[in-house]
DNA sequence: GAGTGTTATTCAACTTGGTTGATTTGTCAA
DNA sequence: TTGACAAATCAACCAAGTTGAATAACACTC
């Protein structure tokens, strides 16, 4: 087993990562790169993963060798990513006018390609509609079991069981017969 | 300048691709499944770049190897809707050199948008290396708990707890402390 | 100034993932 | 059998990235 090596936490925090999924989103090369701002490679790969911390003037050439501003990439921009407690903060329960429960897991943040949803729903209490939409969904069933219709196919889901559709099929879930519990992610 | 070789255009297209790409999606090596599959590195690579069409029945070994059908990775354009039963069906366990076990349920390749896969894995062996590659990832625990990084954040998820991220950033699980059991989508 | 510590930077060696060409093996047709 | 041909292996190679040791540059004291 090696060594989880020092990891300089000197300077900013993130600022190598930056640096780092930059240069891959324009598909360059740490060799490429270096050389095109002056320095070796080497460097470069200690500056992104963070076991060296460069003074602003090399920062500057990096930048530049990347085509951006040293404002950006010391701006920890922090991406698009969130981590949810459903039984607290963004996921609040939603008693809709059908008499289910939809645990949304989306809060905030935008530009998100899945909507993923934590459906809970006692006996009897899930009365959806056929529905048929754009787009895909894919299911995971965490506690209880359900009958899940799509298109002319009846499928039995119990615990574990998991289904992926086209969502432009007509879909619906037959009258429960227990309590369930299950995941819905649509895209 | 080296030559352009034939790249065989023999059997089904893109079939090498789908392998490569939903071996890439698993974050395993080259070498890792060739050997879990029982061929070498080398057949792998030829295949992948279509250099070389394999037989049925190394198509087979491979598709095991990988956790998945012949059907999924011949099948250039799936679409339609699967249940699955990651306990029997689709959903066979693969154990992976290094040490956690994969659940495919069978998305992604053909024209499926999401890529869901179940992971389990018991205490200390689930080691991925950093990762970082195109589309966005949902998380969701079942059971146990792990501590996640995405970027420079750690997020400690327990179960029924939810992350979703950009998988461009670097993301990866520390080394686990207890077993954990969770849904993976990718998109 | 000179001396001392710290840290960036380089260099070269190494590691790892992947590719390639030259062989060997296996299968099938004649 | 033999010959043909593709799959499979082997080992050499390549390119990207990492690392440790050595060097250079800077910032402090005295």
């Amino acid at each position: 087993m090696s060594r989880a090596k020092p990891a300089k936490t000197g300077g900013i925090e993130g600022l190598g990562r930056a640096i780092r999924r930059l240069r891959r989103q324009q598909g360059r090369t740490l060799e490429e790169t270096a050389k095109a701002s002056g320095y070796t490679k080497s460097l470069l790969s200690k500056i992104e993963n963070g076991r060296v911390v460069p003074p602003i003037a090399t920062l500057v050439r990096l930048a530049r060798a990347l085509g951006t501003s040293v404002a950006s990439l010391v701006q920890d921009d922090g991406g698009a990513s969130a981590a949810f407690d459903p039984g607290s903060a963004a996921g609040k329960a939603v008693q809709t006018e059908k008499g289910y429960f939809v645990f949304p897991f989306g809060g905030g943040y935008g530009n998100k390609k899945m909507q993923p949803f934590l459906f809970i729903a006692r006996k009897g209490e899930l009365k959806m509609d056929q529905l048929s939409h754009e787009g895909e969904e894919f299911i995971y069933v965490l506690k209880g079991a359900m009958t899940f219709h799509v298109g002319s196919v009846a499928y039995r889901l119990a615990s574990g069981d998991a289904l992926y559709f086209n969502a432009l099929e007509e879909h619906h879930v037959e009258p429960l017969t227990k309590e369930v519990r299950y995941l819905d992610v649509f895209v």
